[in-house]
RNA sequence: GCGGGCGUAGCUUAAUGGUAAAGCCCCAGCCUUCCAAGCUGGUUAUGUCGGUUCGAUUCCGAUCGCCCGCUCCA
């Protein structure tokens, strides 16, 4: 079975083969920042394609967007990022412990819970108090360092006139693009209740720490899904979207002993949610190996009421000249049932605002996973073979196309087998060197397939196609390739 | 952000206050009829910046990056 790969290995073969590499690395790199190679590309996209197939194509009730990064700041605001974006952390000056001021607890006892992030204003203020917060590790009262403030969105400049830009965010999560677009996608396209919104794209967010690779960054990728129901089937399609959601990790290759869920404890759910559920790969780094890949949350009608506050909001946008810290967001109307974001059911004549669930996974991160778990080492014959066992969805070339020696007319039957085939998938010729070297090659790059012109070709039109699994050959007539191979591949 | 470890070629490893070496990989050619064969030739490195020095990959300082742990985070 296959070997426990270690993140160095991985770390080398992705740079090695082209998978993965460091940001500006002719600059020294950029913390945090990877850019994806040749191979890596492939299979990012090929990850994206499975994702998008699996929630949209093949589903009569979920359609796709594709939102702009930039939006308008309100978004944040009515969102709740734009006031939750500090976190502001302090020292135990004993024990050297590092804490959230906002996770301080007085030593009277008086427990203030806050999971969320809290504005700079109030946590300074906070900070000030600090002399009769307990520190929990060591249970020192009062001996706390200055406390740091971190800006958890990344903020650019849109205008190009400098004395008169508009402070934008990049966006922390794809969501919110969603919630936005919600009455335009109701508008536009007939979709009923319960269905969803399904988007791909780049999310920003100033984490303290990056971790691992690319297991944690400031820009990554998710691909989200709002799926929007009444109120009342929520519990139902939570439960729904979970098992969906874990058997698309499984049904791509990925090991079950090596996935599970992960329920999310009252006290550490976000504000927003009702229920929680993260999907956990074992990593091979980290504290508790088990991380998460993918959340599915019960948003509830949070966000759609938020954002109907949010237009209301914005008479005072424009008295407060834009200044999001001088905004108060205005509250919610009593009839909010009949505003701009609420649904109308034609059939039952009810009008709500709906429920929300809301799988989110990471793409970068199932990128990992899927490479951590593909990864194999094994001997054959003395010699170590390095190889990726890739779903055929996955894999970033799905066939070599190869002469078996450079003469006797084989490169050109290859050669035309390969001009062939690359119409309908990514395939990859070679006729450099032995063939076992070939082979191997294509092991570690995860290609599942490779085809090898030989002798007996010119004789009867037949060739071999070899597997990188078990690295059996099978004898296909090459008039029958093609549909052998669309066939294994599942194309 | 803290503590620890690490940074020599694409990879794995040498060596040295005075010409940076090798194996594998890679490229070209020859040869090769099924799993990293062989022969010939070739490309490529001391993370970056600065200091000391006649001379620094080596000593010193700073910086960048990666890994492990903590902290943090969904």
């Amino acid at each position: 079975m296959a070997k426990l790969a270690k993140l160095d290995d991985i770390v080398s073969l992705c740079k090695r083969r082209g998978f993965i590499f460091q940001s500006s690395e002719i600059y020294g790199g950029l913390a945090s920042c990877y850019d994806y190679g040749p191979l890596g590309a492939e299979l990012k996209r090929n990850i994206r394609n499975a994702w998008w197939k699996h929630v949209v194509q093949m589903r009569d009730d979920v359609v796709g967007l594709d939102c702009s990064i930039l939006m308008h700041p309100m978004v944040w605001k009515a969102s709740g990022h734009a006031d939750k974006f500090a976190d502001l952390v302090t020292v135990c000056r004993k024990c050297g412990t590092r804490s959230r001021v906002d996770h301080l607890q007085d030593h009277e006892g008086s427990v203030e819970e806050h999971t969320e992030h809290i504005d700079i204003e109030s946590a300074k203020s906070k900070a000030a108090e600090l002399s009769r917060k307990v520190c929990p590790a060591c249970g020192t009262i009062g001996q706390f360092g200055e406390p740091m403030a971190f800006r958890l969105m990344f903020e650019t400049r849109m205008g190009a006139n400098v004395e008169d830009t508009m402070t934008l965010f990049l966006r922390p999560e794809t969501a919110q693009g969603i919630f936005v677009n919600f009455r335009n996608v109701l508008d536009s396209t007939r979709v009923k209740i319960p269905f969803g919104i399904a988007q791909i794209g780049k999310s920003f967010r100033n984490e303290v720490t990056t971790k691992a690779f690319i297991f944690r960054t400031r820009e990554f990728e998710q691909a989200e899904l709002e799926f929007f129901c009444k109120p009342g089937t929520d519990e139902e399609w939570f439960e729904h979207w979970k098992q969906e959601r874990f058997n698309w990790y499984i049904n791509l290759g990925i090991r079950k002993e090596n996935l599970r869920f992960r329920e999310h404890a009252k006290d550490e759910l976000a504000h927003y949610a009702k229920a929680c559920v993260d999907i956990e790969y074992k990593f091979p780094f980290g504290s508790g190996d088990w991380q998460e890949l993918e959340g599915i949350a019960n948003r509830t009608d949070f966000d759609l009421r938020q954002h109907q506050r949010g237009i209301r909001t914005m008479n005072e946008w424009y008295d407060k000249k834009g200044d999001l810290t001088k905004i108060t967001l205005k509250e919610e109307a009593e009839d909010y049932l009949k505003g701009p974001l609420a649904y109308f059911d034609e059939e039952t004549r009810e009008r709500y605002i709906p429920y929300v669930i809301e799988p989110s996974a990471g793409i970068d991160r199932s990128m990992l996973a899927f490479l951590v778990d593909a990864y194999d080492e094994e001997e054959v014959r003395g010699e170590q073979r390095n190889l990726l066992r890739f779903h055929p969805a996955l894999a970033p070339i799905k066939a070599g196309i190869f002469p078996l020696v450079k003469k006797d007319g084989m490169p050109e039957i290859a050669m035309n087998i390969y001009q062939d085939l690359k119409r309908y998938f990514p395939v990859f010729y070679d006729e450099k060197g032995a063939v076992g070297r070939r082979y191997r090659r294509q092991d570690e790059a995860g290609t599942p397939f490779c085809v090898t012109v030989d002798g007996q070709t010119k004789e009867d039109n037949t060739v071999t196609i070899r597997h990188r699994d078990s690295m059996e050959q099978v004898r296909v007539p090459l008039d029958q390739v093609k549909s052998y191979l669309r066939d294994k591949l599942g194309l």
